[in-house]
RNA sequence: GCGGCGGUGGCGGAAUUGGUCUACGCGAUGCCCUCAAAAGGCAUUGUCCGUUCAGGACUUGUGGGUUCGAGUCCCACCCGCCGCACCA
């Protein structure tokens, strides 16, 4: 017998080449061809260096799904592209001078390169980089189907501000007061920008999570995110200067505690109210360190409560009375109105105020607990004798009617969720295609007109305004509406633009008339499973949600959500830590493939543990599932020098013995693995399962007849192609001459996954004390006669009075006696 | 503080509906093949008691509960991770 050696080296390439020349994975848009359509979609890559090993598990999820969704009948759309532009190329580029586009398509034409070496099976003719002006052409479209449709505008605001990175930042991109990407701590400047209008969809993103497969963490996190809150909007007047301000309660049912009410030290009144007082001086002093501390001090939970009183008084509309006005830092301007009713009584934060400040408490609601502050419910006291009395949510309705009758207030609904921000004063991104006119203002640059370039520049580091204004002959044109001297926008698109449509370009990639055409789109849209990172769990996945509504909205497309399954897995680690450059734990993918193969790459990352878990590195893993995968592949080869497989991939008849045996095994991981893909990603026991189905096959490799074998083996190999794919396609091309991915999925023969005889477990009182064989019909009593008479059952019987027993056809049979 | 997820051998993990806890893999130990090694193969492997042979006790973070039966359900607590957090 010839030797086999299991050599990936030989093995992949020429895989790789067959799918490569037969471009096997591409599908197109035809509707005529018949079949269920599938769009497998995994994020795709920022394109910085070389792929890690993160990008490997990914993928190899996602090519899981797709080849199960093929052999299981559908057509997949299963395609690749970069999200290209963005600041780490460009910082590379302030480095060492060379031009964002070349360290760009480097890492490119790497990323490339190892996609293709792992053998995902990716429709190339799709491929796409939201740098290229094909792609960024219609990024600019959708901007001016916005900017037509109010959805896109410009305004001044208070805005977050990386010193570090030279721009503005868009709220999602700050966490804990520090930039997202350099860490460094934002300011707060007042600046024009250009935003996006997403708080008009904010509830229907809210209640459209309903209506997607997502996974719950992710969708609290979006719900958390948009914070809609539901409550009423209240006027307070102040009569000293005949100003009415309204403030959002979500607590209109405690207005009879308010106390003493406060604004936030930007609040633009402030400084009106105390103009010409004698508390002028205290309160310029209060704001101007509050708006100088950082946002992380000032955002400290557990800071002690600060303000000053700004000797005036506001009157509480529901009883008339005057209570004092403070200026506080613990009130933000950005959320409700800037301004506060405070009810010290049933309110944490206020509470804290008025102990600091000796302020009158007031308790309106009543309780099972003594102290205040109380937030819970419970009968209305102290307020007035028409609610007093009634359960506090009760009156909380009434109360909203009464002010609304009487015109001081009305129910209202409060969101966390702001417009998105999306200039950057940076070079790599997609100029935003307007054009500043001193006569006509703010003018879209004609469709025809389209793409507007990104020119070329020699200086990218940002100085406080966009590189490209230094780009003179590119700024200055005329006016496209009135032909005047004019100049470019000249800020840039925040990078999440980019990534919020591609998986509708993916659709149409190569259309040159259009983003897409709405019916090629209906053939594949929405996602049915997306993939990617729990870290884009708020950014990118609220966004692009937004512009899909955004767009059904202008007639674009006919969906509501982009994604209806969506799946996060979970990072590698290496000795339990994050994998980084600075700590030296890199485990680099190339280094794996290159020594054991991309099959066992693929194969390890997903036996590691289930896909949606964080999983650490081991090495030895590497080396069994090789191990497994070089004798799987042995065992075939071997068993293919003796003859082939012709025909349908089905057990041989009237098998017995090791031949049954064996072809059960086969059965049973059919069944296994076709479970185990079904709307669950349990690739670790699936792999476990063809494992088993190997094993068995090794143990039994004299006794059971060489076709049964071939059938066994041959059953592995189809089993295992969605996650070793050249190893799969070579092993089974030997025993049977043909190509496993034009192959159905495998059904199990029910009658071999049936048992004639069963495993009975039979228990007293619980504890399992014997086993027993018994045939698979048998009755209840004949379970029961069996169970008792079994030695070591009548053992624990001995002297005992049966008091009960259970029976579980096919399981067991519990004895309960004392 | 609030919300979510988790805690199973020496390690990663399995147990799909309350019914044989520890599948599969790693590691470890012994053996076979070999002049030797590599590769490969075979066997054993939760802990403790039992010299053998049976067999027994214990074991899914801790303590209770429901049940004939609990890793799984309920209550309380401990620990870990993730998200949000002065949002009125």
């Amino acid at each position: 017998m010839a030797e086999h050696r299991y050599d990936p080296k030989l093995i992949e390439p020429r895989w790789q080449q067959v799918w490569a020349d037969e471009r096997t994975w591409e599908v197109s848009n035809d509707p005529d061809i018949p079949g269920e359509r599938s769009y497998v979609l995994v994020m795709l890559p920022y394109p910085s260096g070389e792929p890690h090993i993160g990008h490997l598990k990914v993928y190899s999820v996602g090519d899981a799904v797709a080849h199960f969704h093929r052999r299981t009948g559908r057509r997949v759309l299963n395609p690749m592209g970069y999200d290209a532009f963005g600041l780490p190329a460009e910082n590379h580029a302030i480095q060492t001078g060379r031009h964002p586009r070349e360290s760009t398509d480097s890492s490119i034409a790497q990323f490339r390169r190892q996609f293709r070496e792992w053998g995902i099976s990716i429709d190339w003719s799709r491929e796409l980089a939201t740098h290229e002006p094909d792609y960024y052409r219609w990024t600019q479209w959708i901007f001016l189907q916005f900017f037509d449709a109010g959805l896109a505008y410009r305004k001044e605001a208070a805005v977050k501000w990386c010193p570090v990175d030279q721009t503005v930042l868009a709220n999602e991109q700050v966490v804990d007061g520090h930039c997202e990407r350099c860490g460094a701590e934002v300011e707060a400047r007042q600046l024009e920008q250009w935003f996006f209008r997403i708080t008009d969809y904010a509830d229907r993103l809210l209640d459209d999570l309903d209506t997607i497969e997502w996974p719950a963490n992710v969708k609290t996190m979006q719900r958390n995110w948009i914070g809609r809150s539901e409550g009423a909007e209240v006027v307070f007047r102040c009569e000293e200067l005949d100003v009415d301000y309204p403030v959002f309660t979500t607590r209109p049912d405690t207005l009879f505690g308010a106390t003493f009410f406060v604004m936030a030290p930007e609040h633009p009144d402030v400084m009106r109210l105390v103009a010409g007082t004698d508390r002028e001086a205290e309160v310029r002093d209060y704001i101007n360190h509050a708006l100088t501390e950082s946002s992380e001090e000032r955002g400290a939970a557990d800071k002690p409560k600060t303000g000053v009183f700004l000797g005036r008084h506001v009157v509480n509309p529901v009883n008339g009375e005057a209570i004092p006005m403070y200026v506080a830092d613990y009130v933000l301007m950005e959320y409700g109105t800037g301004a506060i009713m405070a009810v010290p009584g049933h309110d944490e934060r206020d509470h804290a105020f008025a102990t600091a400040y000796n302020l009158p408490i007031r308790r309106v609601v009543g309780g099972h607990h003594d102290e205040l502050p109380y937030t819970g419910d419970g009968p209305i006291v102290n307020s007035h004798s028409e609610f007093d009395g009634l359960h506090n949510r009760d009156a909380l309705i009434k109360i909203v009617d009464w002010l609304d009758r009487e015109g001081k207030g009305h129910a209202s609904v409060n969101y966390r969720l702001r417009d998105w921000l999306i200039s950057r004063q940076r070079y790599w991104g997609c100029p935003i295609p307007i054009v500043k006119c001193p006569s006509c203002g703010l003018v879209p640059v004609p469709e025809e007109d389209l793409p507007v370039r990104l020119p070329d520049i020699t200086d990218y580091a940002p100085k406080g305004r966009s590189p490209l204004a230094a780009a003179e002959d590119w700024v200055n044109v005329s006016c496209p509406s009135c032909g005047g001297a004019a100049q470019r926008e000249t800020d840039t698109m925040d990078t999440f633009v980019d990534s919020s449509w591609y998986f509708l370009r993916y659709c149409d990639a190569r259309n040159d008339e259009a983003a897409w055409d709405p019916a090629v789109l209906a053939e594949w849209m929405p996602v049915d499973q997306y993939i990617g990172g729990v870290e884009h769990a708020i950014l990118h996945l609220l966004y692009a949600r937004f512009f899909v509504k955004g767009l059904k909205d202008l007639g674009h497309l006919g969906v509501d959500e982009p994604f209806a399954r969506l799946f996060t897995q979970g990072m590698i680690t290496k000795d339990g830590a994050k994998m980084s450059k600075s700590k030296g734990n890199v485990v680099s993918p190339q280094d794996i493939v290159e020594r054991y193969g991309a099959d066992t790459a693929r194969c390890y990352v997903l036996f590691i543990g289930p896909p949606e878990h964080d999983a650490d590195w081991s090495d030895e893993g590497v080396e069994g599932v090789h191990r497994f995968l070089s004798r799987l592949w042995r065992l075939c080869a071997e068993a293919a020098e003796t003859g082939r497989l012709d025909g349908e991939l089905v057990a041989p008849l009237d098998l017995e013995g090791a031949d049954l045996q064996l072809a059960r095994k086969a059965a049973w991981a059919i069944d296994k693995v076709t479970a185990d893909l079904s709307g669950r990603f349990a690739f670790n026991t699936a792999i476990a399962a063809v494992m088993e189905l190997t094993n068995e096959a090794s143990r039994l490799r004299d006794e059971a007849a060489p076709d049964v074998r071939r059938f066994a083996l041959a059953t592995a190999a189809s089993l295992l192609f969605p996650f070793a794919p050249h190893t799969a396609a070579d092993a089974y091309e030997r025993l049977t001459g043909r190509r496993v991915w034009e192959e159905r999925w495998p059904d199990a023969d029910p009658a071999l996954l049936e048992r004639d005889v069963v495993q009975i477990v039979c228990q007293v009182n619980g504890k399992v004390r014997d086993r027993v064989q018994a045939a698979a019909g048998a009755s209840q009593d004949e379970l029961l006669a069996l169970c008792r008479a079994a030695p070591n059952v009548q053992a624990h019987l001995d002297g005992k009075q049966i008091v009960k027993e259970i029976v579980v056809p096919g399981k067991l049979v519990n004895v309960v006696a004392k």
